[in-house]
DNA sequence: TTGACAAATGCACAACTGTTCACCTATTCA
DNA sequence: TGAATAGGTGAACAGTTGTGCATTTGTCAA
């Protein structure tokens, strides 16, 4: 249900169609992809559109790049889920509500004429968002990090992107993903460290 | 693991940058996107490797469109689940085995130079090849479809297309999405009938 | 009325982007 | 030795695609 308020009807049809089309197909549409949908004589009335939501955050796009989107839903973030975020974990964080994720389920269908023809939006299903382009969740495996509150079952979220200091992060261990804590001091040579007094901690032997 | 056996190296990397930059951007890479990725001095070295990969059926485009790409993965499809599928359902099968879609998990780590910073990989994520372009799952609530061995509370699997007649479609009725089969013979009015003897089959009124 | 804004037309331009042609170097294999 | 294949360089071309400018229409509120 995308009851952004301050969208217009036909600002809404036109996300609804991007994030539709980008399902359908596993790639963005080009202007003139969602001109042809909307029988618009003009690629203009598109770029006014999406210049509308780009203003008002409904959407993101790299200037000049063909078929690059971004969708933002302020629908249901983790918003729901920050009571249970732990304070010592920064890139990674506890979700054992997260178990929404389980199923895909819709929230949005769109009939298009004939009874029994639809097509059905996942776009706002939960895990939908959890994985694609920002985060995805993770089962964790053992106890190395239970001192920091991350238990051997829990779920967990993981954002790609450049580690610093003090950050809980995934690595990569003879094959297996496990999560440690980064230790990089200026100087020195960076390391990783359990959150668990009966495991040791890892510095690397080799670049 | 992309053992992909008859891909080579140097095209393995390829693909795996494609799959990850979609991933890391919500958008696919242009070819020179690519190339500067990996150094190129022309971007013919990137069209020879994306040739190879569509050649082999590792990928699909759309000639001429930008950033179009469709990744096939032969790794682990529905194939471990066919035994449970249901004869008589066309549209929408059975897949009780498919709560590996709960959780994503990576099989795929890619470590890119320092300790502690690492891209993972979630394309291979078994709930990832489901939802994307071409089906997601759905969970089944109530008992209208029991006559087609669809029960309440089992996942299937719904793929968007044109619905013929004897398909069983995702039909919105008063704002809820139900499981139907379709009736559409020549000359009439198609209906949805329900797959349960105390259920009333639907007509609809107004088109 | 006036101004602001959503919506749309029409056209042109420039950048982005896929693609092709010619040519080169290795390696493998019969 | 010769052919096939993977991998790559360099330059150029053409279609795709985003974008800007000028103009029009309609609605709504001050």
């Amino acid at each position: 249900m995308y009851t952004m308020k301050e969208l217009t009807t036909r600002q809404i049809e036109i996300l609804d169609f991007i994030t539709n089309y980008e399902w359908r197909h596993g790639f963005w549409p080009s202007i003139r992809n969602i001109q042809m949908e909307f029988d618009y004589k003009s690629t203009n009335a598109v770029m006014g559109h999406l210049r509308a939501l780009e203003r008002k955050g409904a959407i993101e796009r790299i200037p000049g790049q063909a078929r690059t989107f971004r969708i933002n839903r302020p629908d249901k973030p983790q918003a729901s889920f920050e009571s249970e975020i732990p304070e010592n974990a920064s890139e990674v964080v506890e979700i054992p509500v997260y178990g929404a994720i389980a199923a895909g389920y819709p929230d949005r269908v769109e009939s298009s004429g004939a009874v029994g023809k639809l097509q059905v939006d996942i776009q706002n299903a939960g895990f939908t968002n959890a994985s694609r382009k920002q985060s995805f969740a993770l089962e964790v495996r053992g106890d190395s990090m239970i001192d920091a509150q991350i238990y051997d079952g829990d779920r967990v979220i993981i954002e790609p992107r450049e580690a610093r200091d003090g950050d809980i992060v995934a690595a990569l261990i003879d094959g297996e993903v496990t999560l440690k804590r980064l230790i990089q001091k200026a100087g020195e040579p960076p390391y990783l460290k359990a959150e668990n007094k009966n495991y040791p901690d890892l510095h690397p032997l080799n670049n």
